[in-house]
DNA sequence: GGCTCCATGTAAAACGTTACATGATTTC
DNA sequence: GAAATCATGTAACGTTTTACATGGAGCC
């Protein structure tokens, strides 16, 4: 993406997906790690060795302060909190467009399966494939009652963006889902 | 991802998208460029400044070899071909796991629109949202067609899994239009 | 003459993963 | 006493984007 040399200019998605963490709750950078692990995961993915830097940076462009808290590592531990300017620069960025290309393996796979000679091979490819996405959405499905068993779903509330971009995943496993069986059935001989 | 110091392991997913375009066949970079842009753009992206050397790679890992060509370029014009070697592992790829995970900035977006006070700004995002997948599935189906009437779908020619490959694009655009239409309806007040 | 397309390449910077490093506390 | 967890950080490397560079051919 572009350069990020002045305080006011672009931040990157993890930044973003960061600066969102944040609006929920203040947290320390290991804290973070752990919810980019879940339940950020599921549609972004960052290591600590990313997130800290990260942070360095959101908090040289003004976005975030820190304070120093008491803490068991060799290192201080910080927790981050949101400025007003980070509160706007992420409420700016999300309602705008959604401008990163899709990266999709699955589909580069899918693609080159005319290469496989031996049907047998290409069913069970997709098999595995079904069951990988069968789980994905179960993890979902789960996910989803967890929400709103919550509550506190209402608009203006985390609860109700959480669930509906659980509500997002579990489309898009569905679609995936209902893809394999349009391929056993229907694309496949046998 | 691992690195690739020796001349049998790993290749990067360009790396494959590239074996897959040559398995079908022979191209120059130039050609393959274009190719990326259409059709492997709608799940790969990749510009040639990042194809010319790969395709050095590939050829020094024995996957491809390379003939010149009349061209009119400052630089010699070179058509690459799929070895054996480079078809076998192509194939061998195509069959393993999926294992990358997925980067998803739409529902980065989407799990922070809670932020958003205005429920009119947050219909609006969507129903842009809405008409951005709807013309995308449009495309798709189009591309569909146009697959179908080139015929040559038989399982074991690349037609065949070129139309899997849109259908799962198809099933993924309509998921996501899904999801706008109970954004819209269900899930805000109004 | 200027613009676009053909056709290849390199350089610099941003983004992402893996590995290395430190050291205290809690659990088995 | 060994292993996992807490808690932060840096270094090396791989991947991706943007920008720079070259020069011929065809079109207006």
């Amino acid at each position: 993406m572009a350069a990020r040399t002045t305080s006011t200019s672009d931040t990157s998605v993890l930044g973003q997906a960061l600066l969102g963490l944040l609006a929920r709750r203040p947290a320390t950078g290991y804290v973070l790690a752990q919810q980019m692990r879940h339940p950020i995961a599921f549609f972004w993915q960052a290591r600590h060795s990313q997130i800290y830097p990260e942070l360095g940076r959101l908090e040289a462009a003004g976005l975030l302060t820190h304070r120093e808290i008491p803490g068991r590592g060799p290192h201080p531990t910080k927790e981050y909190r949101l400025t007003a300017a980070g509160r706007r620069a992420h409420e700016h960025w999300v309602l705008g467009d959604v401008d990163q290309p899709v990266r999709d393996v699955e589909t580069v796979h899918v693609w080159s399966l005319w290469m496989v000679t031996d049907a047998e091979q290409v069913r069970a490819w997709v098999s595995t494939r079904r069951a990988h996405r069968q789980q994905q959405l179960q993890t979902y499905e789960s996910e989803r009652a967890q929400i709103i068993a919550d509550g506190n779903t209402g608009v203006g509330e985390p609860n109700w963006s959480n669930l509906a971009a659980v509500e997002l995943g579990i489309a898009g496993a569905r679609g995936s889902v209902a893809w394999c069986d349009w391929m056993l059935t229907e694309h496949l001989p046998g």
